[in-house]
Parts: C-alpha cells; sequence; structure tokens
RNA sequence: GGCCCCAUCGUCUAGAGGCCAAGGACACCACCCUCUCAAGGUGGAGACACGGGUUCGAACCCCGUUGGGGCUGCCA
C-alpha cells in the first residue's frame, strides 16, 4: 500500500465530430463520479487532431451538454490543437531516442508486399532504413518484438497483449500532424493523469499508449478503467450516425436532466441495496469502479422514460410548471407567457401526473391553446357519430352547463372565459353533480356518459380529468365547443 | 482472418461456493382503484448459453465450445 496519496486527476477527452451521444455522457459522468469521490480534479480536454472532422460547434454541444447534466469541470477544456508543438517535440525525442523511425511507404507499397496468409497491419520495412524525418514521411513507433505489455484495469482485472501482435504503429502523419496516440500519451504525461476511465474499445490502443508512455519518460504508469460500450438493440456499440441518442435530443424532447444523471448511473453499475432511483448524493457516497459491469449494455429509451417520470412526479407543480413552460411556449410561439401560464397552472398538477417528458404536456393540453379548436375525427365519429345516446345527452348537457354558467356570472355572454372558477359556479366540483345528474336521468354510467363531453370539449377520448379541464376552460368557451359539436352531428 | 473483451428473465441488474427450488426494476399480462387516460396497489408469466472439470456442495472457480461485441486507419 502506498504510503503517499497522490492526488487523483482523471480526464474526459471527447473527440468533437458529431452530436454528443449518451455514451460519451456516461463515461464524464463515471469520471466525475470517480474523481469527486477521491477529491480529484476532473480535466476536459478535447481531443480535435483531425482537422477533418472536428468542429468547434460540437464542442459547444459538449461544454452544454456537461453542464446540464451537472458534471462539473476542474480544469480545462484544453484542445489539443493548440498544443501541437508539445507533441512535436516528443516526436523528436523519441525519434532521437531510437524510439522511433520515418517510414515512406503509402498504404498501397504497405498492401503491395502483402503476400498470402502474412499478418495484418505494417510490415516494419522501414525499421533499419535509417531515412531521416521530414515531409512526405511518416513517423512510426518502434515496437518490441518480444515481450508482453499489460494492462492494469480496475474493471477487467490485467489483460495482457503480446507485443508481436501490435504493428509498428503511426505517431505522426507524412503531413507532420501528430495522430492521436502519440497526443494522447503526451497530454496524460502532461496533465498528471493518474486514472484513464474511457470506453471498451479503446482498450486494443492501450498497450501501444503504454509502451509509448514508459519511452518517453519514467513516470508512474496510469490505472485503467475501460467501461462496457453502450449498445442499441441490436447490440452494436451506439453510433452517432446510426442511433438518435443526441444528449441534445433528450433535452429537446423534455428529459430532466436528474433522471438522465441516474439512469446513466446505473446503466452498468448499482448500488448495493439495489435501489435504482436515488439522489447523486447516494452514487457520490456509493459508486465503485471496481464494481461496475464487464457487459455491454443497452441503452433503454423506455426505461429513461420511466424514470423521467418519476422525476417528473416528483416535482412540485411550481417547478414543473417552470421547466415544462418552455416546451408550450415553442409550440405556441404567438401566445404570451402570460396566456399560457393562466390555464396551465391551474392544470399543472393534473397534467403532472400524466406526462412522462416535458414534451408530452404540450399535447396534453391542445385543448386549451389550440386555435381553431378541433376534435379528433376518429374519436369524434366512435364516441360521437355512433353513439346512440349522445346527442339528447349532449343537449341535456348543455341546457344545464348554461344554467351553471349564468350562475357563475360569467355565462355565455361573459366577455372572458377563462380562468380558473372562484369555487363557486362553473367549477369543477358543480360540473361533476350536473353531469351525474344528467347521466342518472338518462341511465348511463358517468364512464360511459362522460365521454361525448370529452371529445366535443377536450377533443380526444382520452386526457387530463374532465372536469378540472372543464373547470379551467371556462363556461363561453364550453358552451361554444359543445355547441359546435352538436352542429357538426347534425351536418352530418 | 488476427488480437482483445464479454456471457443471470425481452431489457437494466442483485448474486463475489452453501442464506438461490435465483431477488429487484423497466416492459408485458390480469385484477383493484377510478369521470377517460395516467399514476398507485396486488398478482402473473419470464433467466443462470452449452459441455467438461474442481469441490461434500457452483450462477459464482478452471478449461473448452457456442454466441455476442470491440479493435484491426497516416480517425478518435
Amino acid at each position: 500500500m502506498a504510503t503517499v496519496s497522490e492526488e487523483v486527476r482523471v480526464r474526459f477527452a471527447p473527440s468533437p465530430t458529431g452530436y454528443f451521444h449518451v455514451g460519451g455522457a456516461r463515461t464524464a459522468l463515471y469520471n466525475w463520479l470517480f474523481a469527486r469521490q477521491r477529491g480529484g480534479k476532473l480535466i476536459l480536454r478535447i481531443e480535435d487532431t483531425d482537422t477533418e472532422r472536428s468542429d468547434p460547434a460540437w464542442t459547444e454541444g459538449i461544454l452544454k451538454a456537461l453542464e446540464w447534466l451537472n458534471i462539473s469541470i476542474d480544469e480545462g477544456p484544453y484542445f489539443q490543437s493548440q498544443r501541437k508543438n508539445l507533441y512535436l517535440g516528443a516526436a523528436e525525442k523519441l525519434f532521437l531516442s531510437g524510439h522511433a523511425y520515418a517510414c515512406d511507404c503509402t498504404r498501397e507499397d504497405i498492401d503491395g508486399r502483402k503476400k498470402e496468409g502474412s499478418k495484418p497491419g505494417y510490415d516494419n520495412y522501414c525499421r533499419e532504413r535509417g531515412l531521416v524525418p521530414g515531409v512526405g514521411r511518416a513517423l512510426r513507433f518502434r515496437v518490441p518484438d518480444t515481450g508482453v505489455t499489460v494492462v492494469n484495469d480496475i474493471v477487467r482485472g490485467e489483460v495482457e497483449f503480446a507485443n508481436v501482435s501490435i504493428e509498428d504503429f503511426v505517431l505522426l502523419k507524412s503531413s507532420g500532424d501528430p495522430l492521436f496516440v502519440l497526443a494522447v500519451v503526451v497530454d496524460d504525461q502532461d496533465m498528471g493523469i493518474t486514472h484513464i476511465i474511457r470506453a471498451e474499445e479503446h482498450l486494443p490502443t492501450t498497450p501501444k499508449a503504454l509502451l509509448l508512455w514508459q519511452a518517453l519518460s519514467d513516470k508512474k504508469l496510469p490505472v485503467f478503467a475501460h467501461l462496457p460500450v453502450l449498445v442499441n438493440e441490436k447490440r452494436q456499440k451506439l453510433s452517432k450516425r446510426r442511433d438518435r441518442v443526441a444528449v441534445e435530443d433528450y433535452r429537446a424532447m423534455g428529459i430532466l436532466p436528474e433522471a438522465m444523471f441516474n439512469y446513466l448511473t446505473v446503466l452498468g453499475w448499482a448500488p448495493k441495496d439495489g435501489s435504482e432511483i436515488f439522489k447523486p448524493e447516494k452514487a457520490l457516497a456509493e459508486f465503485d469502479l471496481g464494481q461496475v459491469n464487464h457487459s455491454p449494455a443497452f441503452f433503454d429509451e423506455k426505461r429513461l422514460f420511466y424514470f423521467n417520470g418519476h422525476y417528473i412526479r416528483s416535482l412540485t407543480d411550481g417547478d414543473f410548471v417552470e421547466r415544462a413552460l418552455p416546451h408550450l411556449e415553442k409550440a405556441y410561439p404567438n401566445l404570451d407567457r402570460q396566456d399560457i401560464l393562466s390555464k396551465f397552472v391551474p392544470l399543472a398538477a393534473v397534467t403532472k401526473e400524466r406526462v412522462t417528458t416535458l414534451e408530452e404536456s404540450v399535447g396534453l393540453l391542445a385543448f386549451l391553446f389550440d386555435v381553431p379548436f378541433s376534435p379528433d375525427g376518429d374519436d369524434f365519429q366512435k364516441l360521437i357519430g355512433e353513439s346512440d345516446f349522445a346527442e339528447s345527452f349532449m343537449r341535456d348537457v348543455l341546457e344545464h352547463f348554461k344554467q351553471a354558467a349564468d350562475a357563475d356570472g360569467r355565462g355565455s355572454l361573459a366577455e372572458t372565459g377563462s380562468g380558473a372558477g372562484s369555487g363557486t359556479g362553473f367549477d369543477a366540483e358543480l360540473l361533476k353533480a350536473v353531469l351525474i345528474q344528467c347521466a342518472d336521468k338518462a341511465g348511463l354510467k358517468l364512464a360511459k356518459a362522460q365521454a361525448p363531453i370529452r371529445v366535443s370539449v377536450l377533443g380526444k377520448k382520452t386526457g387530463l380529468p374532465l372536469f378540472e379541464a372543464l373547470e379551467t376552460l371556462g363556461p363561453r368557451e364550453v358552451i361554444a365547443r359543445l355547441e359546435n359539436a352538436l352542429a357538426r352531428l347534425a351536418a352530418v
């Protein structure tokens, strides 16, 4: 056991070559958890040495996503594109020490020399040619022909690679630009990284990094942790192109960051007591890299949505309104915030219970804001058009609603028809009593009787509780919609 | 093809040799609750890939097979 505890320094090192997806987010999260519980530092490093594919816009997305998830960065972002001289210096050092050599082979040259059954990869053609480095010549690392390189991995134990199976890999392109293998090792040493926590796909290149690390300096080797990859329903590694799993997309559809955080945490790890929905503090206290699962995990949206629904329901009504409001404002850009709030707030509690994403609020509340309002065709036909009681029942209800409206003082002649009732007149309690009375008279159960009223006024056969919705809509609008429905029925 | 990783219900997992005739959660089905829909409650169906060892005893350890995945770029 070490007596001197060194500071833990980990890094999250994404390449900005596309949408930031949930796999990257999970890697960042596990790095964050590890750093926080060890009192260490999390460094963000943008690996943009591939100038062809990198784009600052993607970096911006990564930064925003991390902030949204509440994954705080202690240092950085550092950009590899700004550290080129460091890599070039290291490359020169490696050449001078004999660890690297210049190579002028093209892909075609190498393939041309390849015979049936020969080993894949580079054939070491230039190893002893003594070429001088320069433009048009790549720099390759001289990999030992014997021995094994072992990767010390917290999640997988010790993984051995025979050095013969590793080809003399390229450090510098023939253009003179450094490649990621070099940049990564130089940076990890320069930044004092102690633990490298990343996706399993990087495991095969790890022995190269280790060989390079040792050739560059005698600094203590880092400890690795290769996390299982996240896969799609076909059990293939999540891909930015193939799978729609951008963090930004989930944010846009109204996934709460705390839900995403929680779900990502338990995707590959579980606390001892088996609980699954918990606060970040619990993850911080109990997370254990050594307990992380070894096998690929399917990113199951259904489960994410379940987590999200749970988190939404645990919000206060006020918080829910605040979080969902942007989605409504986006859907109804012509409405003032106050117009939306005046109708949304009274229904927030019952809406919250019924959505699994914030975005779904828009659909549930559409009957309040859609202009012109028009009931769903199929539902109208089925529950009103084909009903043998709907028309007469609706007429009866309409009459009674009008009476309630007159008593309320906000009747069909009132100027405004919106806003919650004051508890007298046209309110949920009374409307329910009225409808039950009408239903009794017609010999109907409330469940059946409410259907045509619901479709006429709320537009669909399912949705928010009817009476609260009617109250919020107000007498004028409710009566108008019932009359419209009757007219539509007559016109058929 | 080569190298490497992995293997418990459809999915995420609990399980570190006896407490497992394998537990929880999502999804699914049924019922209850109920003004619809949800939410919630109760119950149900559903897994240790296969074959050899080791051991008094294996989901757990070892070997093999099969299956899946990753890497195999002068991408990261």
